[in-house]
DNA sequence: GTCTATAACTAGATAGAC
DNA sequence: GTCTATCTAGTTATAGAC
């Protein structure tokens, strides 16, 4: 605390950037306390064990972020009242903030978007700790996104949901890559278009659940059924 | 080789099983040899190190899954000639050998889903060593997109197909986890209705890319943007 | 090909001086 | 609060008997 930093936030910032990089598994605490220019004891005596600096790395960021979340769909919710939001707007709450968090916060640091683009894979063990982060918030979510589409089947919105949390998952691990991919335009990285891009393509693939799927035996509607044959799947 | 399999085999099956519920660093060999029902060394012996072990079991399903993706593409291709094909048919091709790879090779067995979905996020230490099993793969498929898509821009191509390995990759994960996921509803697990369901989603999504992301000054086109204030991103 | 034993190293956690 | 030093346990990898 000097005139930077504390010894905390170093560590945190630190934690953030290594687990983005390596994962939690990969990444240990000397390699953090290292990078962070701190003592290796630090961690323990601030955080208590490696899980807690985990837990304290997510906590961090994930109340604002989900609270901006539920922030701007309870606006949504005022505006249209009784009636049926737009799935758009439903969809904006849902995924701007999540993109928009790091380039909002800290400028162009993109660690904590690539440590969420992480975790959706590491081992259940590491994310149960604050998968309570979300229920609330999956909760208002999903009745809203029954709301903008009162015509879908529980199980359309339930895959039409997660199909979306693909989508974004995805996206924020394209936006911290972007230099390495193959087929990148040049005009690719700006995120607030991109958010628009991602609103345009979910609300689009939502509605287009609705009847989708409903054929069994007759897998894809019949004008694909020619690969249904002896090719190797 | 008893009367089972060889122990290249259980250390292979073991090693699936166990990188996919903890990833790669997260997973011993120890863990691995002991559910083998095989020695330390045997690992060393077979497959020279962990690092081979982890290419040996990507090596014998890539190679297959993306060999009848190209081949479905092919006949795609055939059928339509010089035209554009439909983007559901090129969707097709793309997604469904991978959600059905497990399904068909081995009964239930969803090992090589769970780890498919969990590779993006791996440490791109990890995953360099595979990168080759996708780079023909996507040069085809990237122009398949392109062509079925004619109108539409390198850059919405770009995003649109990465939205669409975003979840395709999300229903790997979502498909291996089903039992433990709120919302789900009963009838939600097959995954030939899933595969529909997904082209549903990604076709509809990508052709809606054609025009989106055009307004990066006025955010959202207008009827959103009244959420563009003062709520904290 | 399979085993035991162990080398060489790294991990997280902590005791205790300052 | 911060440090050094160290403990205990786990890791990959290998040498060498069978």
């Amino acid at each position: 605390m000097n005139d930077k930093q504390t010894t905390k936030d170093r560590i945190l910032n630190a934690a953030e950037c290594i687990f983005a990089d390596k994962g939690f598994d990969g990444s240990s605490l000397r390699d953090i306390t290292t990078a962070a220019g701190v003592n290796l004891a630090s961690v323990s005596y601030h955080f208590g064990s490696k899980n807690g600096l985990i837990e304290a790395v997510f906590a961090r960021h994930l109340g604002p972020m989900n609270a901006a979340r539920i922030a701007l769909l309870d606006r949504v919710e005022e505006q249209v009242g009784e009636g049926s939001p737009a799935i758009e707007l439903v969809l904006e709450a849902f995924i701007r903030p999540v993109v928009m968090h790091d380039l909002a916060e800290h400028g162009a640091n993109d660690a904590f978007m690539r440590l969420m683009s992480r975790c959706l894979n590491e081992p259940p063990t590491h994310l149960e700790q604050f998968e309570h982060h979300f229920d609330a918030l999956m909760n208002r979510f999903h009745a809203a996104f029954s709301r903008a589409l009162p015509d879908h089947s529980p199980n359309e919105i339930f895959w039409g949901v997660h199909f979306t949390l693909g989508i974004m998952h995805h996206t924020l691990h394209v936006l911290s890559h972007l230099h390495h991919l193959p087929f990148c335009p040049s005009e690719s990285a700006d995120a607030q278009t991109v958010v628009e891009r991602l609103i345009a393509y979910a609300a689009a693939g939502m509605k287009a659940q609705h009847g989708s799927g409903v054929s069994v035996n007759e897998p894809c509607g019949g004008t694909l059924s020619f690969l249904n044959s002896s090719v190797n799947l």
